[in-house]
RNA sequence: GUCCCCUUCGUCUAGAGGCCUAGGACACCUGGUUUUCAUCCAGGCAACAGGGGUUCGAAACCCCUAGGGGACGCCA
């Protein structure tokens, strides 16, 4: 075991740096945890930083969703955006000319060179790699111009972008808090790109010069970062800063063990809110991933996490996400902790809020004679998951393929939506349809049945449109399982088709 | 392919060389309570990946093998 006597002096600051570019992840909201309760733990800050460097995925809306869930997590930081410390802006978009300045500096001492080689070239030269089964990366062509060259080429206008030099040999070794040594060749580190051509920074540029400036003291992040941690320790080094203590948590999994994924499980923090779980719950459950209280109690608050949390006594075998527990656990939150009267409110809330109500009135009241009826045909827009039998989906114009295609593709169409209105949703399907050269009553039997059990009832596009993404999501998801699933293979040939006409 | 990390019941985990005949929880099974069911309670099933060392003593330390995962982007 290691000693993780942590030196209360200089100030324990730690953060979480997620990237606006889709839906808000559990991942997130579970190194957000650990990292806020290492920092509360030592009277220290926990640091919310938006990592919006990557100008083409990043979006606003995700921005807002990844800072609403964590809120609705419990996870509010110390400084971060809307919580301006003094070590802002902590949006990396707005940071732009500090990374401006200091990529000078590194220019300057010769640490790093402007690279003109085209994504052409780079994809060839890694294809070849790849075929002779070497290992893949930059072979340092650019690194023979002179600097007299190199800028000329850049006042003629030539696109270029910045990286890092490397050590031609030796090793880096670094210690992680949680493994101890780790020992990476140099000649296993890639010549990263700091500096993209569009000017922006890289993660792993942005990502060590921020956390130097905001004073961050200990990275806690995932398993996925150890082999870049030598780059970020070289440019700490060029740099001549003090170094961070660093821990890489375990990934969380799916239950065939791989890197949780959307495509294997909902990972969406959006999905659980949908789902009915409460906050505390979740929270609960993914604290027990890779930790445990040392009295042994599975139920424990944030607040009790804080006061009992030991670094040290993180497990590194990467927990599998599972939803059984995680049910068993949100069950027992609401059976001991909710009285009728919070029940009752946080459950009329979650399912008749008046932004949902006030959009399913119109949908409903045109089908009903007596409010008698209202529950049947309205109680999918309250639901989970539905319970769906193959031969719900019979239908004498489809065979399964066609449906399970339909499925799928509106799956895909869905996902890509950049804006959630029913507009989108309409045109996005009904392109699809007209692609797929169905009739649309045709088309839109399997959505129906996925989407609200029945072959009868409200307007799917509006359904949808209420129900919104993450249950969307998981209700075509069901279908596809209910009528016998997509192979590997089948999958692949879909994809391919499917790029193909859209 | 190269490199890195990991490995205790099906799953989440306890375990800091002797408290280990390996503990708890979920799931599953059995029984009890309950007008049904669920809850709740009691019980059961079930694991140290394999092989070598080190040691009086190994789940724990070391080595090898196997398995799993991750990284190898002008993504983060």
């Amino acid at each position: 075991m290691l000693d993780t006597n942590i030196i209360s002096n200089p100030p324990v600051r730690t953060r979480i740096a997620p990237s606006p570019t889709g839906d808000p992840h559990v991942g997130t909201a579970y190194i957000a945890l650990f990292n806020r309760c290492f920092a509360h733990q030592h009277g220290g800050q926990f640091i919310l930083r938006i990592e919006d460097t990557d100008k083409k995925r990043s979006t606003e809306r995700s921005e807002k969703d990844i800072l609403d869930s964590l809120r609705w997590l419990g996870l509010q930081w110390d400084e971060g955006p809307g919580c301006e410390g003094e070590f802002g802006p902590y949006r990396q978009s707005e940071r732009s000319h500090i990374y401006k300045s200091h990529i000078n500096q590194l220019l300057a001492k010769d640490c790093a060179f402007p690279c003109f080689c085209t994504a052409g070239r780079l994809n060839s030269l890694r294809k070849e790699q790849m075929e002779q089964k070497q290992q893949t990366g930059y072979d340092g062509k650019c690194l023979s111009f002179t600097k007299e060259e190199a800028e000329s080429k850049i006042s003629a206008g030539e696109s270029y972008v910045i990286r890092i030099k490397i050590p031609a040999e030796g090793e880096c070794e670094f210690e992680d808090k949680l493994r101890g040594p780790v020992n990476i060749s140099w000649s296993q580190v890639d010549m990263q790109v700091l500096v993209k051509s569009d000017g922006l920074p890289t993660y792993h540029f942005a990502n060590v010069v921020d956390d130097h400036l905001m004073k961050i003291s200990h990275v806690i992040r995932g398993e996925e970062w150890i082999n870049s941690t030598p780059k970020h320790l070289l440019l700490y080094s060029y740099f001549d800063w003090e170094v961070p203590e660093f821990y890489h948590m375990p990934l969380l999994r799916n239950p065939d063990k791989s890197k949780l994924s959307k495509r294997k499980n909902p990972t969406s923090i959006g999905y659980y809110q949908a789902m009915g779980y409460l906050p505390q719950a979740l929270v609960n459950y993914l604290g027990m991933m890779g930790w445990s209280m040392p009295s042994g109690e599975e139920k424990f608050s944030q607040q009790e996490m804080i006061e009992n949390f030991n670094i040290a006594r993180v497990s590194l075998g990467g927990p599998i996400f599972d939803i059984e527990k995680l049910d068993w656990l949100n069950g027992k939150y609401i059976r001991e902790d909710l009285d009728d009267d919070a029940f009752r409110k946080l459950f009329s809330e979650w399912a008749f809020n008046d932004e949902k109500v006030r959009q399913i009135v119109p949908l409903i009241k045109q089908r009903v004679e007596r409010f008698s009826d209202v529950a049947k045909i309205g109680s999918f827009f309250v639901s989970g998951e539905l319970d769906l039998n193959v031969v719900d989906f019979a239908n004498k114009n489809l065979d399964t393929d066609a449906e399970l295609k339909i499925l799928q593709y509106s799956l895909w169409e869905l996902e890509a939506l950049k804006q959630w209105d029913r507009e989108a949703i309409e045109s996005c399907l009904l392109k699809l349809c007209a692609l797929m050269e169905l009739k649309i009553r045709d088309f839109l039997v399997p959505l129906f049945v996925s989407i609200s059990g029945n072959v009868v009832s409200t307007s799917v596009i509006e359904s949808i449109f209420i129900l919104k993404l993450d249950i969307t999501r998981a209700r075509i998801r069901k279908g596809i399982e209910v009528l016998g699933g997509i192979s590997k293979k089948r999958a692949k040939l879909m994809e391919k088709e499917y790029r193909a006409f859209s």
